[in-house]
DNA sequence: GTCTATAGGGAGATAGAC
DNA sequence: GTCTATCTCCCTATAGAC
């Protein structure tokens, strides 16, 4: 994974990627400013212009390899035929991706307008696609609602400053348990409800 | 509840917040322009500014009933003795809050200028003290993360497009059951994680 | 790859008439 | 309570020198 910092000595597009993610993640996109981009890395607006012809191209280059991540996520899906590998490979997919970019995961599900561009990406239809394989054909109330919150709070306790003294291997192993926890039906009495 | 549309006859301060609060909602507060709030409106922004003195006291006036009620409800952890009693009110008063204010809940949790506004608030300490509640003390690492995920996952089922269907009982009922599952430990075996 | 300079527009905010 | 008009600043984006 070579070097990760923000050392000068990287290429410039991507040290413009690696402010922008850390500006949209405290501020939002629309909340950062090229200006912000810029200041961030010591350099011009002019200068960020020179590796990005728009903003937009440049949300695009922080959240794109993520969303082919997850369409790649979502077609291993269809090529499992055994049921039970087919779950649990689709969790642990996603919560690998969840764990790698914390941060990218975030902005990617809650930021408006970030949201708004990936409604015209192919990794669109990938959300539904892995959440009815969460909540199975035909879900109740209940299963709706549990996947609804596995959805969200894996997100959610990816950037949360209450886990940072856990490692990526314990979050990972915890979120795994905890999913598959709410996906299942609960083993007390069949209905007690009401 | 009286009247609750976009009707013209409404104090103008409530129309300003109603178009305020869609529009955070939609494009979150750094995206939105107080020329937006107004023309959602039908009036000019100077007619917007002789209600409010800044777009921050706008801001401040759509969040702060929510967090005064997030705080009474944190106030009243210290008030109930028994930890049950104690436990299962805390949950109700949070899931009831986020169910009548379920964009606004979402704002609060996710838009990065209204969080930055929320730490200046007495509010801020509650985040905390519920959550301790929820994990107890002295958590463990599965613990912090099923706390971390009902604190997202309330929030994101509250919005989730996907659960319109299900009425605010129905939502309600399933909130609670299901945060109270992940808040307590799985009736399984002891430790079988490998 | 980075710079200075600037265009053109929209932001938040204010003054004062009706 | 709403309007027109205006100020100042910062935004995205472009042109062209080094």
């Amino acid at each position: 994974m070579a070097q990760r910092g923000s050392r000068p000595d990287r290429p410039a597009r991507e040290r413009v990627l690696e402010a922008a993610l850390d500006l949209f993640a405290e501020q939002g996109v629309s909340g950062t400013s090229l200006q912000m981009i810029a200041d961030r890395m010591g350099v011009t607006k002019a200068a960020v212009y020179h590796q990005f012809r728009t903003k937009e191209d440049i949300v695009f280059a922080v959240v794109g390899p993520a969303l082919d991540r997850l369409l790649e996520i979502a077609d291993a899906i269809d090529a499992e035929p055994d049921h039970q590998r087919r779950f649990t490979a689709t969790l642990a997919g996603i919560i690998d991706l969840i764990i790698t970019h914390r941060r990218l995961a975030a902005i990617v599900q809650f930021d408006p307008m970030v949201a708004r561009l990936v409604r015209g990406h192919p990794a669109h239809a990938s959300f539904e696609r892995i959440r009815s394989l969460f909540t199975g054909p035909d879900p109740d109330g209940s299963t709706l609602v549990a996947a609804a919150m596995v959805s969200g709070g894996l997100i959610v306790a990816g950037v949360d400053p209450a886990l940072v003294r856990l490692s990526d291997d314990e979050l990972r192993e915890h979120l795994f348990d905890t999913a598959t926890r709410l996906l299942r039906p609960p083993p007390g009495p069949p209905s007690a409800a009401g």
